[in-house]
DNA sequence: TCGGAGGTCCCCCGCGCGGGGGACCCGGTT
DNA sequence: AACCGGGTCCCCCGCGCGGGGGACCTCCGA
């Protein structure tokens, strides 16, 4: 089974020499060569090659904006490596949302090239790995639980379990008939609360609630 | 400048293979081989090796819990390596956020353990490719905005704007005052959000603010 | 020209809320 | 035995809030 694949860069140079490359590999193809962005959605929705890959910077349309109309098509069936010189953060993030494969730089060795040309036929992703050192660090803080701020330790479980409720907008008899006491109590613990979180009323409570996360407005691990 | 390696697997089998790959490469030295969490702990903390591959499961102390100890001490510089036959998520979270400088499955070939070492000694990261997929996929949900309902459509501008305020705990009167408007003015718009998005206070529209995302409660491009 | 949408301001009324008190009971510490 | 932190319940009082009306203006499109 051989992979087809279109090469998208507006220099001539560097598009001969990654053909070389591919040619040196019998079960690759190079279907189609083209200079920019505009081109590459054509000719990716003509030919339907396996894997595309592009270079970020090209004109007409760039890199991203080509990888985006063209992961939009769900006709399309095509994989998208992007490639670039450099590697702004910027890029990246837009690059994994429009659903690339994979984001490489031109600095990388060429059997490298065509073993992630094989890794994102295949299905898979791979990322650079001067990339992926930044990407982990940017995911490890979006996934960490926003630090618990110290005066919640004043309060008590019974006063944590209200602020809960409040949070969640719940009236003071709501949250009397769901912890099965009288609303006067509610009353005294949401006072309570209020008074040692130095909180003016329950809508700031709502808002403290959230923004330290103390309500899940996301599915659990995501964030 | 050689590189030195620990290897931590409770396998001794794999270990010696994996010995026998490194013994190929002049420049890499493993300078220990430990069967369980515990010694990988104590021997890097020893040996102070360039890079230690730790397999995730290992009697008395898995991999993942080895890596956090071993990145919570500032006095290692020991870049880590984890290894697994079974790419579960939770694992590959757990890892990252442990801040592991990799994550790679058993099946990796020969050669790119011999590159994946390389690349985390010299401080790049890198995720087995049939990992990274997932990765990207979770990673750009949570990049992605939160859905924006429709009901806000109702909403006209000075509305939303007000909704803004609101959700941030301020009062009618604090709002009146920040918009330079009368308080009257602001019971209205209020009343006509609670109505169009079908809420029954402002603590509700405290509640549904924040968790559509329209206050920013992280950094912005986080999430 | 007339209407409607959006923004602004006004009145009245009821009620939930939050502060200020106080009270009782229980379990553990001193 | 005395004490205290937590939890429960009760009173009164003032006020911000939200619903129900209505009014006026401006802009814009029918």
């Amino acid at each position: 089974m051989t992979l087809t694949v279109l090469l998208a860069d507006d220099h001539a140079m560097l598009r001969s020499g990654m053909r070389a490359i591919f040619d040196t590999q019998p079960d690759l193809e190079c279907v189609a060569e083209v200079a920019d962005g505009r081109a590459a959605v054509a000719e990716v929705a003509r030919l339907r090659p396996d894997v595309a890959v592009l270079d970020i910077r090209m004109p007409k349309l760039d890199g991203l904006a080509a990888t985006e109309m063209i992961l939009a098509d769900p006709a399309n069936r095509t994989k998208v490596l992007l490639l670039t010189t450099y590697d702004t953060d910027e890029y990246v993030y837009r690059a994994l949302n429009a659903g690339a494969s994979g984001f490489l730089l031109k600095s990388l060795p060429p059997e490298e090239l065509i073993s992630a040309l094989r890794v994102a036929a295949r299905g898979d992703a791979l990322i650079d790995p001067s990339v992926t050192q930044r990407l982990i660090a940017r995911f490890a803080v979006s996934l960490a639980p926003p630090p618990t701020p110290p005066e919640l330790d004043l309060l008590t479980v019974r006063e944590r379990e209200v602020l809960q409720l409040v949070a969640a907008a719940y009236s003071n008899a709501e949250i009397a008939a769901q912890l099965h006491v009288g609303d006067e109590t509610v009353k005294t613990h949401v006072s309570r609360v209020l008074a040692k979180l130095g909180l003016r009323d329950r809508v700031h409570a709502v808002a403290y609630a959230h923004i330290n996360g103390l309500v899940q407005t996301r599915p659990p691990g995501v964030r």
